[in-house]
DNA sequence: ATTACATGTAACCAATATAGTTACAATTAC
DNA sequence: GTAATTGTAACTATATTGGTTACATGTAAT
């Protein structure tokens, strides 16, 4: 199964906060193309995560720190699209009277480990400066 | 969501598949601790995918290739744990008419490709070999 | 050839996650 | 006070996972 578009739609939705603080959840869900309460769910989570500041009552949020002091992998990890820190499932009960059962899995959990921190990493070099920069650099070029 | 099990069960019965040419479902669903129907459904994608041959009727299966052959990225492709080579899902169908929806998809994409493929790399670098001979040390170092 | 045992699937189930939706309370701004 | 907005609860439809029963098919050994 795909990781959740819940990360690419928080993505989306702090890159138009970012040029525009008034945004609301019905603009920015014009914007995403999907119902206000799933960008208000998602924005719940940003805020849990300290990435955007709301009110309740008033439109629009703010960034709580620079775009650039913001990356991927904040998102990804705000937004809980994986279960905390565990990306690969590994079954739980395997028979320790057998060899391989009672081995398989602290064999296979820091191979998956790995595989999880090598993704982390590119999405931790990523931040959403990158991101707004891009966009807007495809838009001048598009003019 | 976690990847699903069924790769680290995968990887569990291509070991026990490389030691003993002659396990059935039933033996290695014991040392999995799941239902041997289970087994079954993943041997079968094992076998679409060319890893495995298993013969209806008759007991246990054989490796295709020599253990040092098959990658864990050969696995995680067999038990088809992710859609066709998109890790991360994206949401379809934003705005056209705002700057960030008509370029968030086209912007996002190639980092989630990089992140995606420097965790397949990790998985291509190890062998079931690797996996096999971890195993055998760990149980002779358990003597 | 009958028996015993395996594999291969279909069909179903419970549990869970995703994405969307309606409805409404609570809050703020004018 | 009114209008607009956020914050949630509750519900839906859909899909995936992992498990299970049932049974058809195939092989081997006696």
């Amino acid at each position: 199964m795909a990781i959740s578009t819940r990360f690419s739609v928080g993505i989306h939705i702090l890159s138009l906060i970012a040029t525009d603080e008034k945004m609301t959840s019905d603009l920015i869900a014009g914007s995403v193309n999907t119902n206000p309460v799933v960008i208000r769910k998602i924005m719940s989570m940003l805020k849990k995560a300290d990435l955007i500041a709301v009110r309740p009552g008033v439109a629009g949020a703010r960034l709580t720190r620079p775009l650039s002091k913001i990356t991927l992998l904040d998102v990804y990890h705000a937004v809980a699209v994986v279960p905390d820190k565990e990306l690969f499932g590994v079954h739980a009960a395997p028979n320790p009277d057998c060899p391989v059962g009672r081995n398989i899995q602290s064999t296979v959990t820091p191979i998956f480990e790995l595989a999880q921190s090598a993704l982390e990493k590119v999405l931790a070099h990523v931040t959403l400066d990158d991101i707004v920069s891009e966009i807007e650099q495809k838009e001048a070029s598009s003019s």
